[in-house]
DNA sequence: ATAGGAGTATACCGATCGGTATAGTCTATT
DNA sequence: AATAGACTATACCGATCGGTATACTCCTAT
């Protein structure tokens, strides 16, 4: 009934990872919360790793697609689009759910060198960055690369210092400090000492 | 013998909270590793969240010492030392017990809202940022605490970027990101208006 | 009608969790 | 020599951990 037994397991698992973390939610804190037991839980899903890599899994595709339709919804054009993803960024941390980033958050969980968890999360973070460089080199940035990541640890840092600290205005900062950044990657400045290895072109 | 025990007790606990999680630490182990007994941990500390508290506020104290030594024997301006604040990240990131901040992964395990850990993590990086806002103002930031803020987010983005994918050249871009943005925060620019959504005149 | 699969209910497993009780060892001071 | 306090050793507590075994109730397809 419903929907999918399993797709209610996961859903479950995930609300209360994400909210209360990986760790301190119990596989018996899971069924509960799903409305079945033990046994069906673990017909769908291994073992808690399993659970816990299908929760990350998910949530990567799920949370790019969410954010992207957002930004697709704010502005059109790519420098436009590479302002709004602070204000998606800035609303989403008004939520009253956020708890930081489900990835951050594993990865902190789970510091193992070659642990999954690690590298669904940079998976996660790849993907992401893909997307703002592909934003910044429609843009006509001169570097996309090197500004997506700069972009990206705006991003993160707004993210982390939102979760410890509610309500100081990372997301406003970061996207100012944004601002800065694109203009500059943009725009062709000489100096200030940023030669990002580019070779020839230079006049 | 050899040292106060307590502190051989917070000391072991300390790099097992730090490279393992806290979560994922148990305090037998922390009582083994440090050559002792849960019965004298348990004389020093009144419960393990007692020991987690400690821990952090220890941390809190003896990085950002260690921190300011750093960047200070690196250089000797105040916007040198803004610089070389990412050269310190940089050597520490590159250290092979580097495992993130340890605040903010306590943050990410232990996210319910009123938690002491949470708040002893925000008190971390309200003192780092009051220094990087010093660090602002002596070089003659027009809006020191905006840049320090900015920077700071950088800063953090780096770590748990480096945290996730190790090598992917995160404070390297985050230093450059830091060098724009701190040029245009002190040479004399009207403001940080938005260029795209500019509703109309700026006087 | 009946067999099989999906799901439930419940009890159990060994291990570990945070934390405590009790008794004993050692050493330093008196 | 006696005492006291710091520390150890070890066993224990109830609770919970991830995971499993067994038996049950359904519903559906043949």
């Amino acid at each position: 009934m419903s929907l999918n037994l399993q797709e209610k397991i996961l859903r479950a698992a995930s609300e209360l990872f994400y909210s209360q973390g990986i760790r301190a939610t119990g596989v018996d804190a899971i069924a509960k919360a799903a409305n079945t037991t033990k046994m069906s839980l673990y017909k769908y899903f291994m073992s808690k790793d399993d659970l816990v890599l299908a929760f990350l899994r998910k949530r990567d595709e799920d949370f790019r697609v969410w954010f992207v339709d957002q930004v697709d919804g704010k502005a059109d054009t790519p420098k436009a689009r590479l302002l709004a993803v602070f204000d998606v960024l800035d609303e989403w941390m008004a939520t009253p759910e956020f708890r930081g980033c489900a990835f951050i958050n594993a990865a902190a969980e789970f510091p193992l060198a070659g642990n999954s968890v690690l590298q669904v999360s940079a998976g996660f973070y790849d993907h992401f960055r893909r997307y703002i460089a592909d934003l910044a080199e429609q843009c006509g940035s001169k570097s996309p690369e090197s500004l997506a990541l700069q972009l990206s640890l705006l991003l993160e840092g707004a993210i982390v210092s939102e979760q410890m600290k509610r309500h100081s205005g990372s997301a406003e900062q970061a996207k100012q400090a944004a601002i800065i950044l694109i203009e500059h990657s943009i725009i062709d400045i000489p100096d200030t000492s940023l030669p990002t290895s580019n070779p020839g072109e230079q006049q």
